[in-house]
DNA sequence: TCAACTGTTACGATGCGTAAATGTGC
DNA sequence: AGCACATTTACGCATCGTAACAGTTG
């Protein structure tokens, strides 16, 4: 009782991405695909459902998409249980590396919304005024 | 005693963009300069200082640049005494469809923001265990 | 067999960054 | 005269959208 495989389309539609989306993630190194069907097809499996929607919850920190892969690289790294113990620690810097940065983005972040939400509040009003 | 004109690289400063921003802005129809100089540099007053300010708020709202126009030619048409009844009732309605289209992106703004939080949250736990 | 899906390839748009070669302002 | 500042032009990049045309799946 394997897992069923998933087409593209089902991903996409599951996640919340385009097709072309997820083949260029694909084409950038971000995942791939279980495996093809004879005719072609990618098939994927639920790992790299869960592996798109982390890279969508990661997007709006305005990651690169190379700087995503090499995010991705070193949490793979971190649950390789074969690597080894300096690649480990390289690893778990890069991760504290990202986390870091995120903080920044995430306060960027806030800041464009509170710009957003004064914009929208003001344009509410140039509306509904009668100059 | 006129309002001293600014050079472009005072207003990029003021404001925060880069002077490619602004040429580029200037190119698809956003704002011009007061005037030029005899040498053909650009020179501001206060008025684009502001205008530069408020499409500086607009832009976390992920408004294409061709929107902003519109957005800004249909304000400019409100404040412009001259302009027919007509004109200022499309203008007003313009407006009004914009400002509904800001809610939607602030909601966006915000789930994304929640997304930005949870990953930088996750990613912190990553980074810290030790597995 | 048919509809719906997917494949690859390639050109296009957006919003600037960046550099080159040159001129302007104080 | 010198130095910071500006000009135009142009090429480049990231992140997909979109179309074209052909093949695959059930």
């Amino acid at each position: 009782m394997s897992e069923p495989l998933l087409q593209i389309g089902d991903v996409a539609d599951a996640v919340g991405l385009s097709l072309r989306t997820v083949r260029y993630y694909e084409q950038m190194g971000l995942l791939q695909p279980e495996r093809r069907s004879e005719g072609g097809f990618r098939l994927y499996s639920q790992v790299q459902v869960d592996r798109l929607r982390l890279i969508k919850r990661m997007k709006p920190l305005g990651f690169h998409v190379e700087e995503m892969r090499q995010l991705l690289v070193a949490r793979d790294t971190l649950r390789d249980t074969g690597a080894t113990a300096a690649a480990r620690k390289a690893a778990r810097a890069t991760l504290g590396e990202f986390a870091a940065s995120c903080e920044d983005r995430v306060r960027d972040l806030e800041q464009k919304l509170a710009y957003a939400r004064e914009f929208a509040g003001q344009l509410q009003d140039e509306a509904h005024s009668a100059p």
